[in-house]
DNA sequence: GGCTTCACG
DNA sequence: ACGTACGTGAAGCCG
């Protein structure tokens, strides 16, 4: 038998100081625990052990690794945040039917050592996993140590590892250390002597007692000697406490440590509650109805097959309608109707939750219309209707009913293909996005889970039915947590309308010359394959110039030149580090055109390309869950980083055109950003900036370095400019001086010279960081909240990141939110002006409305007047509009 | 699947 | 004493 054996409080401590903080909505902290069992996780497939015992001190100890915690340590014992964590952890380890091992009086280390004794007498084999190098005292044939140096790094200790690190047999670790000490155990050693020297005298001596014995004859120098003499009662009292003790009064019998049934329902109940949703996975557990539901809450429902009078009886009998709709893509849309009844009065057949992974819920290679409603479900107290006809999901989603659903973009697509006005009252997704923007998912069986709804059975056992069942009780809870914290306005009014709109937006797409774009992208083809050639040449052999390690190797083995900054991987060959290297070689300006060349040729030429549908438009999807801050983001094709600061990747625009008889017009604002911080801030000299109309980076140029407007040249201004945006994003002196090329003394003087001038912004991050601190989230202006648990972390670098977070994520986050309300009301007020033009893209500052070229005037008109009165503040908010033919000419 | 690099605001 | 600005998505490499 193989018995794993972990140091449960070393790992717990590894994870802990490994793993950036992780809290869920109310607070707990989880990111030990995730920790430990994703480590955990690794060594059950690692080690495949038959037993298995985790062993915890009684007391809390804290991990000692560097001088900061000890220092906290001995001040306050176990941070608060990984205290919370220990006993979560512990009730699901005993979930999942592991045992837990304890012993008063004795510490973790001990139980190691015992069982592990216990293994190699009963000849068994024991693997021990520890952060903790203790325990390689342990190791010999029968019993050897997984050690853990940080989440992903394992390495195996065995008799002849040891041998080889340490050049002693493992047993005589323990000697080393008496002689060696250890500062973090408080154990003295001998005074003067370190771990070479204590090496030296066991591989010589075989241990202290011999040393002690033989003091006087020994050949040891004098210095050293007079050291051991001196600390001789130290010595042998460091053995004693660095031995680890093979004698706990605990169950040595291996069959106690088999592993037990334990509760799996319980335990992935607890991970839910813990928004550990992943881990479910891993340990293959199961969120099904019946377990999630507590006992005394069961219910069961029929799921009932609705034909067309049962839909017309739920319409006049309902006011709200719940429901959740699956959409699949059309093969033949002829064919539809009869393949959808097929599959879904087939038993077999489990309702799927969600349309797919593609974001447009299908492969969207040939257009958005081809995807349609496969099925709905919708839900009432005892029963879950199903609804297999298209005609009939039709006549629900126009019958004017409040529609309630999990999901509402695809709902509006189909809609707004088919000429129908849902009416979504509310959307699960976009509700607990608000309440946690950090989640990963807002799929409805995790939120059911998280939420804690209970989820009932369906009779005859659909299988996930239950959680569409429970849709009712979710908008409840949601809309009651919703009002809670004030977000109903940017839920009902911004968030749920926007969605219409990015839906309209998926549909229109964007028109791209797709000729072009393949001539320049052979164009690109054939500059890369000289710049390859030519760099081969240089570089003397052919390699992977894709491959920054192969590059690197050429770059700073093969031609010996410098490294400048080291990744987690080796040397790094980044942008930066190729520039400064620009002058010590002729290869260096060629690599660099090269990279160029490839990202444009490969993100942009053929990529780009393949995601052309047959309408000659490029259908992005627009994510309204996904970023942190509030903002949308794109994908697939991401059509928010098409290139524009240099101009061989600005061409790429002239290939997005208006289709014909259209132009585009672009509005972006000017400096939304520092408008909204010079509003939240209340910065009188920063207002009157915006107000009179002066270039923002000017005036603080001015400030900064103190001269008058008309003598701020243009080196100030960029970098006034540069102390900007660090203002934004949360300022660091490194950082600015190495983004405008100065020393860290003078950009500390930059910032120092900013926050005088600019007194009120000062106080208001000051402010807003401390109110983060006790709230635990920053807001925007609409209400919006971002959660900041590393605020809370020990970690300086992790708080440091909270901070900064902390700064930052209101204004972008209201920048944001007015974009947004800027897109609801240009998007209402183009229909009820009954216009043709339509918004088809949004990039964070930035609307495109493709406008029949009659139209264009008056769509630049409302376009800017929109944007400009999205929100009233302090300052004026100004969107400078311009048109063209393609996105290249109507970007200003 | 993680890492590195680089495109955008 | 720490490591070094916010928010994204995609491609290509490599273990």
């Amino acid at each position: 038998m193989k018995l794993l054996v972990v140091d449960g409080n070393s790992i717990l401590n590894r994870a802990f100081y490994g793993i950036k903080p992780l809290t869920t909505k109310d607070g707990q902290f989880t990111n030990a625990i995730y920790g430990f069992l994703t480590m955990f996780d690794r060594m059950r497939s690692d080690v495949k052990p038959d037993a298995v015992a985790i062993a915890f001190d009684l007391k809390a100890k804290t991990f000692r690794h560097k001088a900061y915690d000890m220092y906290k340590a001995n001040r306050k014992g176990m941070p608060e945040e990984l205290h919370m964590q220990m006993a979560p952890l512990k009730e699901l380890l005993t979930d999942l039917g592991y045992q837990l091992v304890t012993c008063e009086g004795y510490e973790a280390d001990d139980i190691l050592g015992t069982l592990s004794k216990a293994c190699a007498d009963s000849g068994n084999t024991c693997v021990i996993a520890t952060g903790d190098r203790d325990s390689l005292q342990l190791v010999n044939d029968s019993v050897s140590v997984r050690l853990s140096k940080n989440l992903n790094g394992t390495m195996l200790y065995t008799p002849d590892v040891v041998r080889e690190e340490y050049g002693v047999e493992p047993k005589k670790l323990i000697e080393i250390k008496a002689i060696q000490g250890d500062s973090s155990d408080n154990i003295p050693g001998v005074a003067g002597i370190g771990p070479k020297g204590a090496t030296e005298l066991i591989q010589k001596y075989g241990d202290i007692d011999y040393i002690y014995d033989h003091l006087d004859e020994l050949d040891i120098k004098p210095g050293m000697r007079a050291k051991l003499e001196k600390s001789k009662d130290n010595c042998f009292m460091s053995r004693m406490l660095g031995e680890i003790c093979l004698t706990a009064p605990i169950d040595t019998e291996l069959d106690h440590y088999l592993v037990g049934e334990g509760d799996r329902a319980a335990a992935a109940r607890l991970m839910a509650r813990l928004e550990l949703f992943s881990l479910i996975k891993k340990y293959e557990l199961e969120l099904s109805e019946d377990k999630v539901v507590e006992q005394d809450e069961q219910r069961t429902f029929k799921v009932v097959d609705a034909d067309s009078e049962t839909v017309e009886k739920i319409l006049s009998e309902n006011k709200e309608i719940y429901i959740q709709i699956s959409f699949e893509e059309n093969k033949e849309p002829s064919v539809t109707e009869q393949e959808c009844s097929a599959t879904a009065s087939s038993p077999e057949t489990a309702p799927p939750l969600s349309s797919g992974h593609s974001p447009n819920g299908g492969t969207l290679g040939k257009g958005a219309s081809l995807i349609s409603p496969e099925r709905a479900y919708i839900s009432t107290e005892e029963i879950l209707y199903r609804v297999n006809s298209t005609e009939e999901i039709k006549r629900v989603l126009s019958s004017g009913k409040k529609l309630y659903t999990d999901n509402s973009k695809p709902i509006f697509a189909y809609g707004d293909r088919e000429g129908i006005e849902a009416d979504i009252a509310f959307d699960t997704s976009l509700a607990a996005y608000l309440l946690s923007p950090s989640s990963s998912s807002y799929e409805l069986e995790r939120l059911c889970a998280e939420y804690s709804i209970p989820v009932a059975t369906a009779e005859g056992g659909e299988e996930g039915s239950g959680f569409i069942h429970a849709l009712p009780a979710l908008c409840k809870r949601l809309a009651d947590d919703i009002h809670e914290i004030a977000n109903d306005q940017l839920l009902y009014e911004i968030e749920i309308p926007l969605a219409r709109v990015l839906a309209r937006m998926e549909n229109l797409g964007f028109t791209v010359d797709v000729e072009a774009i393949r001539n320049y992208g052979e164009q690109l083809g054939k500059e890369a394959d000289e710049l390859q050639a030519s760099i081969y040449e240089d570089v003397g052999y052919e390699f992977n110039i894709n491959s920054p390690k192969q590059l690197a190797k050429a770059l700073f083995e093969d031609l010996n030149l410098p490294p400048r900054k080291k990744t987690k991987s080796g040397y790094s060959t980044n942008a930066e580090v190729l520039e400064s290297l620009l002058p010590l070689h002729p290869v260096i300006a060629k690599i660099l055109e090269y990279r160029t060349v490839a990202k444009l040729k490969s993100t942009y030429c053929d990529s780009l390309i393949d995601k052309v549908a047959d309408d000659g438009r490029i259908h992005s999807s627009f994510n309204q869950t996904e970023t942190r801050t509030g903002r949308i983001s794109s994908t697939e094709p991401n059509l928010q980083n098409i290139p524009v600061r240099t101009e061989r990747g600005r061409e790429f625009r002239r290939f997005f055109k208006a289709k014909d008889g259209c132009v585009l017009v672009d509005a972006d604002y000017s400096q939304i950003e520092l408008r909204v911080l010079a509003h939240m801030a209340g910065d009188a000299t920063m207002r009157k900036a915006f107000t009179d109309n002066i270039d923002i980076h000017t005036v603080t140029a001015s400030e900064v370095f103190g001269v008058p407007i008309d003598q701020v040249t243009p080196l100030m201004r960029s970098r006034a400019k540069a102390v900007n945006f660090g203002i934004v994003y949360g300022i660091g002196a490194f950082s600015l001086s190495k983004d405008i090329g100065v020393t860290v003394r003078e950009a500390q003087k930059y910032i120092d010279n900013y926050l005088a001038r600019f007194s009120a912004i000062d106080s208001y991050m000051k402010k807003t960081i401390e109110q983060a601190k006790a709230d635990g989230y920053v807001s925007t202006l609409e209400g919006r909240r971002r959660y900041l648990p590393e605020l809370a972390a020990s970690n300086f670098n992790t708080r440091s990141f909270g901070e900064r977070v902390a700064r930052n994520a209101p204004i972008q986050g209201t920048a944001a939110d007015i974009i947004k309300i800027a897109m609801v009301r240009v998007d209402e007020r183009l229909r009820r002006e009954g216009l043709e033009a339509r918004l088809i893209l949004q990039v964070h500052d930035e609307l495109i409305v493709e406008a029949p070229a009659f139209e264009s005037m008056q769509v630049a008109m409302l376009l800017q007047e929109e944007m400009e009165n999205a929100v009233h503040l302090t300052v004026p908010l100004t969107a400078e509009a311009s048109m063209g033919e393609t996105w290249y000419e109507a970007k200003g």
